[in-house]
DNA sequence: CGGGTTGTCTACCAGGTGGTAGAGAGCGCA
DNA sequence: TGCGCTCTCTACCACCTGGTAGACAACCCG
């Protein structure tokens, strides 16, 4: 019954599903327990996004953009190769942190096929240009060990969503060891790891 | 109506489940569609495999003993801690040629919580056990970059996982360049990718 | 005040889901 | 031959899914 009115209410909407999708992915998640947990009835929120794919697309929508913007907030201070990934890792590390489902939700869009993933991955076009073109101008300066910048740069995603996202096989292979398994601990390795593959072999 | 008989028929259930699952996850495969892939009705397939989960669980039971087999033929040959490590992933990339579904499955067993993860990795608790000894063998022998060893096998795992499943993220990166996003490609990238993280500093 | 827009609801539906009940066909074995 | 077991099937069900239709209420603006 209360009307709290259009633009909040939409976003309230889509940080739910993100968090559903996340959990649940695409298929498991349904519009019936999203909005029960807005806390409105289904029908409303088909009133907002008339079809589970849209609201799927605002969700990509909304997480692009929210990376992007943590993305390039981390990139404003210039600074060496090694360390503007770093600075990234940590940036991702830190929206993970306050928003545990997102990561989660970003592997789903990976899971749901190209379209999907362009969607949310629209935003991030012009950051994964500044990426590559700085990849290959650390190669060129010997900073970075030589290879294709763009697959390196595909590696390090996989690397740094794969370390946020498979909490499961963490406990599987450490055990139920929270001193291990805490964010914290992967974050640090994450960084370490990446920042001896992207070291050049002479140093 | 023909009747194939007992284990035949499990197994072929099972395969078709992996590949049923690892595309469309547990929650959007059907038994319907499954058990039509398989060429029998699904009461007929509810006759081998009870409930959905009793399914599951032959499934995570045969991808974990199936994944162990080739890691511990690649591991047969004794080696240099990178060369090993190499053999490993390739053993991987052969297995995802010849079955694609395959680490997808792997990754949803990941999404499904450790109790699923865990029912898949009890067949690798050995190599598991193993590889973290022989981390940590290379690391006191100053082979391998001092760190925790099963932390490092987690992102060791993550890397190589992410690397065969993320493909709509690859293709997003680098476009739509068969040459670029081929698995022989992403392979030798993730396997140089993999030595360099495991050089230690002074190498 | 009054009409239109915006928002939220109840009621309902067709189709797909995992799962049950039970009939019958083919086989091995006495 | 005939019994019993293994296997596969048809028929069915309760439930949940995404989505439609339309009533009704609150608000803004003249």
């Amino acid at each position: 019954m209360p009307r709290t009115g259009g633009e909040q209410r939409r976003t309230t909407i889509v940080e739910e599903a993100i968090r559903a999708f996340g959990r649940e992915g695409y298929q498991g998640a349904s519009l019936d327990r999203i909005s029960q947990a807005v806390g409105i009835r289904k029908q409303t929120l088909l009133y907002y996004f008339p079809t589970k794919d849209d609201l799927l697309e605002a969700c990509l929508a909304a997480a692009g953009q929210r990376v992007a913007e943590e993305i390039a907030t981390a990139l404003e201070a210039p600074a060496e190769p090694g360390a503007r990934a770093e600075r990234v890792i940590r940036a991702v590390y830190a929206l993970a942190e306050e928003w545990p489902e997102f990561p989660m939700f970003i592997r789903e869009a990976g899971r749901l096929g190209p379209n999907a993933f362009d969607r949310f991955a629209g935003a991030l076009d012009p950051l994964r240009d500044r990426a590559i073109e700085f990849l290959q101008a650390g190669m060129d300066a010997g900073q970075i060990r030589k290879q294709d910048p763009a697959l390196l740069l595909f590696t390090l995603y996989t690397a740094v969503i794969g370390s946020l996202t498979e909490a499961s096989v963490l406990s599987a292979f450490v055990g139920a060891d929270d001193a291990r398994t805490s964010l914290r601990r992967r974050e640090d390795e994450v960084v370490a790891f990446v920042r001896a593959a992207l070291r050049p072999p002479d140093a």
